[in-house]
DNA sequence: GAGCACTGC
């Protein structure tokens, strides 16, 4: 494979750029300290000072003086010196142009690449002139991830000199580092300002509301962005910052224009990263794994010291990369050792144990003798290398041009994973990823055609690749009444929006006028997809609803089972032990139940092949969601026979789950799902057994072929009874499901029938009108899907509210 | 008889 030398990344400042910023402060700055005096303890640092018309020379003063403007303490030498690396930082050297444009704007978009400081610094700028401690108001930043949240709180907090959680916190999913009245300067991640924009649709507590990261266009982000738009024009004393990376500025600007045809001011910052050189293939490759472990050797081989990153897809693309990219290099180790160095080659994927994802800090292997090279690491990683996590030392970046990115499928009401070329902003933070500590190389395992003329600009915005049930609910519990006109940076296909409300339209929360429900405004509550809210909310009717928790909390969780290659028929077996034949959902209440009575058993989860990690998560899920249980008065009940409960149980999921279900007609091979016709198999990993007509599914999965997986038996009756506007049988397509249902209704009507005198009928009937109907049922199925859209009366809203609701 | 890209409440 060859390579040619194309071009340098682009808006990578060169190394002398970099030398400005560490040895020489910029003129202004070198002066005006020099001629700062510093007051002597003075009691109040920004007496008579009023919010928003702080001059920089005043906060340069204060932040030079001896006494922390925020607490009235004397500051430590901690402080002194952190601050002096601050003042290296990109921002901080146009700190005054900042306050210009602050002071003068309600919005500023601003730019900023890694390395310039804007996370750490725009915060603390605005505290200084905001001063929100006088007037009993916050400023926050948002971050899409909770790591991020927390470290860069922490960082900030030791940098204004207070302890975390007092004047600087954060906030994050389960943990509120925060203390009212005190905390002024706050991190969250998108998702929890989202959540306090749902009680609080002005968020009056805060005086400037910073979003960064807003080119990831995570969904919280999104619309965040609508509401704080339209925010600002009713709430004139708040300002808002929009940070980002430099390529989606334009788009922002125009975006938050507040005026016609004026975009939104721009501040820009450069970044202070290291120039990386990029190479691409003269000719497309057919293997990019192959192409992959190939750019690794030769770059082992003949390249300075230096670790590599390359960029796979998957979990087991990565696993089997490793093992023979490893082997390999051994073997050329072996052949040659005094020219080849050692090479350890590391994976990293999300659902890795944390203590085998530390492995990527590790120092490269050390050479084996004086006359060897030294060693050297190769990281192969999911895109988690690509905002996620920082690796230190990274000189080689192989991009092999391709993630795993979510679609929605609104037709079929499926959300999947598919390897999709990724974007040219992704490439460019790819690249990146090999200049953070001195000047680096990346190859990219495609043409420059391919880049030019094939890429998108930009990852498209999760909004649009979604499911959105969830968002609809929010947006109608922010009083967001008319959907398809909310003003959103991109707008998702109408049809996502109408599978949205015709989802929550049968679940009950919004009724046909798309008005929210008395169920729906709770539901909205719950941090649950709609279908598990309301199951959850209706359990108490059922009498299990400690137990649907429970099974809510572990369905929010990734994968509990483990399963090493190695060790696959222990793993089978064990989790054959937990298995409850009517359905993986009561076997995950099971293995919840066991966990609990094991808690103190360190070992039981790794002796049942059970991963600790997605356990502790669910308990700490299933405590989060009994407080709001308890908040809205919902009861925690248990039914004490075993064999009753399972049927509560399974009757309560119906409630929630009744359009994910599949149906398979006696003496037929595959299930085939309701309403929406699609020929489906069981996962393997479903532990159901003996046959079932109707089963339940949580998940539709498209893997080499289509799946339903964490799957529980029930009965049609069930589903007549709890669903009965989804399960109107009029609504149905002419066919063998309809016929099946149609005999169900009969049945239910005349109870006089013996369970065996039913089972026969069913059967010869269902055979007959079977043949009849074989022709044109497919053109019957369209039709269903619009008709389904417009939907009947709620038939069953009065249904689903739990008698212990007061409402 | 298959596989969780990555986040978030």
């Amino acid at each position: 494979m060859i390579f040619t030398i194309v071009s340098l990344a682009t808006s990578m400042p060169t190394k002398r750029n970099k030398n400005s910023y560490t040895n020489a402060p910029p003129v202004g700055l070198e002066k005006l300290q020099s001629s700062i005096t510093v007051t002597p303890s003075k009691a109040e640092p920004f007496y008579g000072s009023l919010p928003r018309h702080v001059t920089p020379k005043q906060v340069k003063k204060v932040m030079d003086g001896s006494i922390n403007p925020f607490t009235n303490q004397p500051f430590t030498a901690q402080y002194k010196r952190i601050l002096e690396s601050r003042k290296k930082l990109p921002v901080y050297t146009q700190m005054e142009e900042f306050y210009r444009m602050f002071n003068k704007n309600q919005i500023l978009i601003m730019v900023g690449e890694t390395g310039s400081g804007k996370t750490t610094q725009i915060p603390q700028f605005v505290c200084y002139t905001d001063l929100p401690h006088t007037k009993g108001k916050l400023v926050c930043c948002t971050q899409p991830r909770r790591v991020a949240a927390m470290s860069v709180a922490k960082r900030v907090a030791d940098e204004m000199d207070v302890p975390l959680g007092k004047e600087v916190g954060y906030s994050i999913r389960f943990e509120d580092m925060t203390e009212p009245g005190t905390t002024f300067l706050k991190y969250m991640t998108d998702g929890v300002l989202l959540r306090e924009a749902m009680n609080d649709p002005n968020l009056t507590r805060y005086s400037t509301i910073i979003l960064d990261e807003a080119h990831e266009r995570t969904l919280a982000t999104d619309i965040l962005m609508g509401l704080l738009k339209n925010l600002a024009r009713r709430r004139t004393d708040l300002k808002i910052i929009v940070m980002s990376a430099t390529l989606d500025a334009l788009k922002f600007q125009k975006y938050f224009s507040l005026k016609q045809g004026k975009p939104a001011p721009l501040f820009k910052v450069p970044g202070r990263t290291y120039p990386v050189e990029v190479f691409y293939t003269r000719e497309p490759q057919l293997d990019y794994v192959e192409a992959a472990m190939r750019t690794v050797l030769m770059i082992h081989r003949t390249e300075d010291p230096g670790d590599i990153l390359l960029f796979l897809t998957g979990e087991e693309e990565i696993e089997d990369a490793c093992r023979k990219i490893q082997a390999e290099a051994d073997d050329l180790q072996k052949q040659d050792p005094g020219s080849i160095g050692p090479l350890a080659c590391i994976p990293l994927y999300s659902s890795l144990p944390p203590s085998q994802q530390q492995r990527i800090f590790d120092p490269p292997p050390s050479s084996r003798s004086v006359i060897s090279p030294p060693g050297r690491k190769v990281v192969v990683s999911t895109n988690i290398a690509e905002t996620s996590l920082t690796i230190d030392g990274i000189v080689y970046v192989i991009d092999s041009g391709f993630s795993k990115q979510k679609l929605y499928n609104p037709r079929m009401r499926v959300e999947s994973l598919l390897v999709s070329p990724i974007s040219k902003a992704s490439a460019q933070q790819r690249a990146g990823r090999a200049g953070r500590t001195r000047p680096g190389k990346c190859y990219r395992l495609y043409t420059e055609h391919v880049f030019m003329t094939e890429l998108e600009e930009q990852t498209h915005p999760e909004i649009l690749r979604s499911n959105l049930a969830n968002t609809v609910l929010e947006l109608a519990k922010l009083g967001i009444k008319d959907l398809v006109r909310f003003d959103y940076v991109d707008a998702p296909a109408p049809e996502t929006l109408m599978r949205a409300l015709e989802l929550l339209n049968y679940l009950s929360a919004l009724d046909d006028e798309c008005n929210m429900t008395p169920l729906g405004a709770i539901m909205a509550e719950f941090p649950l997809e709609p279908q598990m809210a309301k199951m959850l909310i209706v359990s108490p009717k059922f009498n299990c609803s400690n137990e649907i928790l429970t099974i809510v909390a572990m369905l929010s969780v990734p994968n509990i089972w483990n399963r090493p290659i190695f060790m696959r028929r222990e793993a089978d077996s064990a989790k054959r032990s937990l298995e409850v034949p009517e359905g993986d959902h009561l076997t995950l209440l099971n293995v919840y139940n066991c966990y609990v009575q094991n808690i103190h058993n360190k070992r039981w989860a790794w002796d049942n092949f059970l991963s600790q990690r997605s356990l502790l998560q669910a308990n700490n899920i299933r405590a989060q969601l009994k407080r709001y249980m308890e908040k809205f008065d919902i009861g925690l009940i248990s039914t004490r026979d075993e064999i009753q409960l399972y049927v509560n149980i399974r009757q309560a999921l119906v409630c929630g789950f009744f359009m994910q279900v599949a149906h398979k007609g006696a003496g037929e091979v595959a299930y085939v799902t309701v309403k929406v016709p699609e020929v489906v198999s069981l996962h393997p990993s479903c532990g159901l057994s003996g046959e079932s007509e109707w089963v339940l599914f949580d998940e539709f999965v498209l893997t080499g072929g289509a799946y339903v997986r964490t799957v529980t038996a029930v009965k049609p009756e069930w589903l007549l009874e709890f669903a009965p506007k989804y399960y109107d049988i009029n609504s149905f397509p002419n066919g063998k499901m309809k016929n099946a249902l149609l005999q169900v209704q009969k049945n239910m009507r005349t109870p006089s029938l013996s369970i065996g005198a039913k089972k026969k009928k069913n059967k010869s009937k269902n055979k007959k009108k079977a043949k009849r109907d074989k022709n044109g049922a497919g053109e019957e199925n369209n039709k269903t899907q619009s008709q389904a859209v417009t939907g009947s009366p709620v038939a069953d809203l009065t249904v689903s509210l739990p008698s212990s609701l007061a409402l």
